[in-house]
DNA sequence: GTTTTAGGATTGTGTTACGGTAATACCCAT
DNA sequence: ATGGGTATTACCGTAACACAATCCTAAAAC
C-alpha cells in the first residue's frame, strides 16, 4: 500500500440523463439549418413524429422552444412553418450582430484567460480544417463551438444567448444563400484576422475586424436576396 | 362608380384566436415577475396544473417556452425551478442591456415616424400614471409597453427579440431588490430625459442618456446583491 | 446512538388515445 | 366558371397510463 494514490480518482457518474426531448429539438434545428426544410415551408406534427420517432407530446414541446427561438412560426389552426426572413429582418438582425460580435471579440481579447485563448485557438482549427469538407453539419458543428468557445472567453454571460438568438436566425438565411465556396474561405481569412487580433489583446482591433466580418457577410447574405 | 375609393378601406376580420397556451404561459411569467414565485423555488408541474387550471400538457409546454427565455431552470427528473442570477450574471446582462438600449434610443431619435413618437409619448404617459398606483402588474405591462413602441419605432426588428431576453431576467431581480419607491420616480425622470431628446431627434444624446439610465438602474439593483 | 439500508411517496419523462374546432381541399350543382 | 356544401386534414387541449429518477422517512444493522 504503499503506491501513491493518483492525485484526483474522478468518478463522477458522468450526468447522462439527457432528456430525448433536447435531441428531438436539436435534430429539428440542425434539419432547418442543413436546409432540409426550406422557409416557408409547413410542418406537420404527425410528420416530425415519423422522422423523429418520437411522439407528438414531445414533438409539441420541441415545436414550442424553437418558436420562442425565432426558427419557426406557429399559426393557430394551420402549425408551425418554418420561419422566412425579409431582406429588412435581414438587415436590422446583421446591424445588432455587428454590436454584439463586435462587444464580445472586444472583451475577449481583453479579458481572456490563458486556458481560453488556447480553446478558441483549437476551435479556430477545427473551423479551417472544417472548410475542406463537404459535411455541413461539421461545419456547423465547428462554427458553432467556435461561438461557444468565444462568448465563453469573453467572460460576460449574457453575449452568449442573445447573439444565439440572432445566429439561430441567420441559419435562415445561410440555408437558402448556400454559402459559396469562395465565400466560405473568404470568411475564415477575416475570422483568423479577428483571432489573432484577439490573441495579442488588442481589443479595439478585434472589435473592428469583427464588425467588418460580420457587415462582410452581411453583404453577400443580402445580395441575393429579393426586395 | 366614379366614386373616388377611400384612401384605405381597412375591414380586416382581426384574428382573433389566441392559443389558450399563450395565457398560461404569460401568467406564469407575470407570476415570476411580481415575485410571486421567487428565486430557486421549485415549480412541479402538477401544482401549476391546479394554479393555471389547465392539463399538464400545457404547462409543460408553457415551461418549455420559458425555459427558452432564460426565466426557469428546468434540471433533469427535478423540475422547473425559478432561475436565480448571481450578481455576475446580473452585471452581464445590465452591460450588454447598455449596448442594446443605447441602440434602440439612437436609432429611434433618429428614424422614428410621428405614429411612433405619438405611440412613444402615450406610453410614457402610461408611465407616469402607472408611478402612483399600488398595482405592480399594471405597472409591469406600462413598462413593457413603452419598450415594445421604443422597438417599434427603432425601425429595427431585431432589437427587441433580442432586449426581450435580457429585460424578462432583469424582472428576476426586480422581483427580489423590490424596485424601492424613491428609485421609481428618479427611474422615470431619466427615462423623461431619455424622450425628451428622442423627441428631438437627438441620437447621440438619447443613446448617452439611456446608457447612462441602464448604469444606474443597475447600481441600485446590484447594491443589495450579495457577492 | 449513529449509520446504513430499504422502501414508499413525489415528480418528471414519455406514450397513447380521444373529442373538439378551425382551415383547407374537393366535389357537385347551377 | 362560380358558389356552396361537405370531407379531410391538422392543430388544440384533455385525460390516463407506464416508467424512471429523486427525495424522504423509517426500519435495521452496527
Amino acid at each position: 500500500m504503499s503506491q501513491t494514490p493518483p492525485a484526483k480518482f474522478e468518478m463522477k457518474a458522468e450526468r447522462v440523463a439527457a432528456p430525448l426531448r433536447h435531441t428531438v429539438t436539436e435534430n429539428i434545428r440542425n434539419a432547418i439549418a442543413l436546409g432540409h426544410f426550406v422557409g416557408g415551408q409547413r410542418l406537420p406534427e404527425r410528420e416530425l413524429c415519423e422522422l423523429t420517432g418520437v411522439s407528438r407530446t414531445l414533438v409539441r414541446e420541441a415545436l414550442r422552444q424553437l418558436e420562442t427561438e425565432g426558427l419557426i412560426d406557429i399559426v393557430p389552426h394551420r402549425g408551425p412553418i418554418v420561419a422566412r426572413l425579409t431582406r429588412k429582418q435581414a438587415e436590422d438582425l446583421y446591424r445588432v450582430r455587428e454590436e454584439l460580435e463586435g462587444l464580445a471579440s472586444e472583451l475577449f481579447a481583453e479579458s481572456a484567460d490563458d486556458e481560453a485563448r488556447a480553446r478558441l485557438k483549437v476551435a479556430f482549427e477545427q473551423i479551417k480544417a472544417a472548410v475542406h469538407t463537404t459535411d455541413r453539419l461539421v461545419r456547423l458543428e465547428a462554427k458553432n463551438n467556435f461561438y461557444a468557445c468565444l462568448f465563453e472567453g469573453s467572460g460576460n454571460t449574457a453575449i452568449g444567448p442573445s447573439l444565439g438568438y440572432l445566429n439561430s436566425k441567420v441559419v435562415l438565411l445561410r440555408a437558402t444563400s448556400l454559402q459559396q465556396a469562395g465565400r466560405l474561405e473568404e470568411s475564415v481569412k477575416e475570422i483568423g484576422a479577428v483571432v489573432d487580433a484577439m490573441m495579442v489583446r488588442d481589443g479595439k482591433t478585434a472589435r473592428r475586424l469583427a464588425v467588418e466580418h460580420v457587415r462582410n457577410a452581411a453583404a453577400v447574405a443580402l445580395k441575393n436576396m429579393p426586395g
